[in-house]
DNA sequence: GCTTGATTTGACCATCTGGTCAAACTCACG
DNA sequence: CGTGAGTTTGACCAGATGGTCAAATCAAGC
């Protein structure tokens, strides 16, 4: 293990390889499923090598996780009180659907985890993640005090868009395969956006 | 291994102890994360014994899925095309929520198998469950054309439905985590009641 | 109670897997 | 260049894991 001074070139480079081939590795078999030898040869480096950038298998894991949960709740970190309600959590929708189209690997990865009941990150779950759920709730409920969208239940309005975005990532085999060729997206945005319209209409 | 007769009255119990066994370990663990001893040891068997009954690993989990299955997709088999079309997808949506309460387990053993890319089961995707969505898409595509319900895509149309219950079984750690210790099925059941019935009226 | 097939098990095996280590190699920089 | 830190690797280890097998035990019908 290097000191710990600045990152050399070389070290930088083998990190991110390792991250990118754990990403692959992991979201595709979860954690028990993965092997130190696939992620190392994915990363093109031999498995002692990968073990001199990280201490454990865990410690890759806990890594690319933490290193994603933020980019994973930015969408639900931007929705601004101050925006429009509808648009707000349109947009809200329109982003995590995007995630899902273009980042399936993260959204697997994280739903491997939480379907095993997330060992290894339950302290996020119910600290930062729990705190930034409220501090939205809590927005769409004045929002929904003055009227300008329906009466729901907050934390199950955000868990429905949770569901039905991710749905496509983490359960794209199935919905490949009842769909077949037709582009699975194709279908799920104006039907994603068509449901919350209406709604959220009061 | 027993002979092809009727099972004896030990074969029976073992069996169905060593099915509940499995249904526990792997919806717990996935696949790769089970081990045969986990499973004989909650069972109540030694391994060997285990491996009596079953050939191996493999054969259990696809007899666990194999059987379940059935169970599993009854309550889309029992949309009735010659109901309300309202109350028959109410009621549906009713029965999937009452199974990620009450087979939470079953809900996690798919999830786990379709979130790794359903390598032991595609071809019942591609086979049974396409034609069974595609006969009941049908049916609602015949609805909308009809006017008894909002016109949709039905594919995404039942993904919805599918997403929106399974989410609390299969991510159960994640729902219970933010919501603490309210319920989550007392607020899901009204707030997926409610999303229908608005999105489906014309 | 005896026989025969069903059931159970302890001991064992091969392979896989996460991880270690000393030695060899490479790179950057004075 | 030379040198010391950074990097890479072959060989190796211990424990876990899926699966086997022959021998022992049990159950049920005659």
């Amino acid at each position: 293990m290097p000191k710990d001074r600045a990152p050399t070139r070389i070290q930088k480079k083998n990190r991110a390889a390792i991250l990118e081939a754990a990403l692959n590795v992991f979201s595709a078999h979860g954690f028990r499923g993965a092997t130190v030898d696939q992620i190392a040869t994915e990363a093109g480096l031999s498995k002692p090598n990968l073990l001199y950038y990280f201490p454990s298998k865990e410690a890759i894991h806990t890594a690319l996780l933490s290193g994603l949960l933020e980019t994973w709740l930015a969408p639900l970190h931007d929705l601004d009180e101050g925006g429009d309600p509808l648009q707000e959590i349109l947009s809200y929708t329109h982003r995590k659907l995007q995630m899902s189209r273009e980042l399936p690997r993260e959204s697997r990865l994280f739903a491997n985890e939480l379907v095993q009941g997330a060992p290894r990150i339950h302290d996020a779950l119910s600290n930062d993640l729990k705190a930034l759920v409220d501090k939205k709730a809590a927005v769409l409920l004045r929002w929904m005090d003055q009227g300008k969208i329906a009466r729901l239940h907050p934390h199950h309005l955000i868990f429905s868009i949770w569901a039905l975005t991710q749905h496509y990532a983490d359960f794209d085999v199935q919905v490949r395969a009842i769909l077949g060729d037709e582009n699975p997206f194709a279908g799920a945005e104006p039907f994603i956006d068509t449901l919350y319209r209406k709604l959220l209409t009061p």
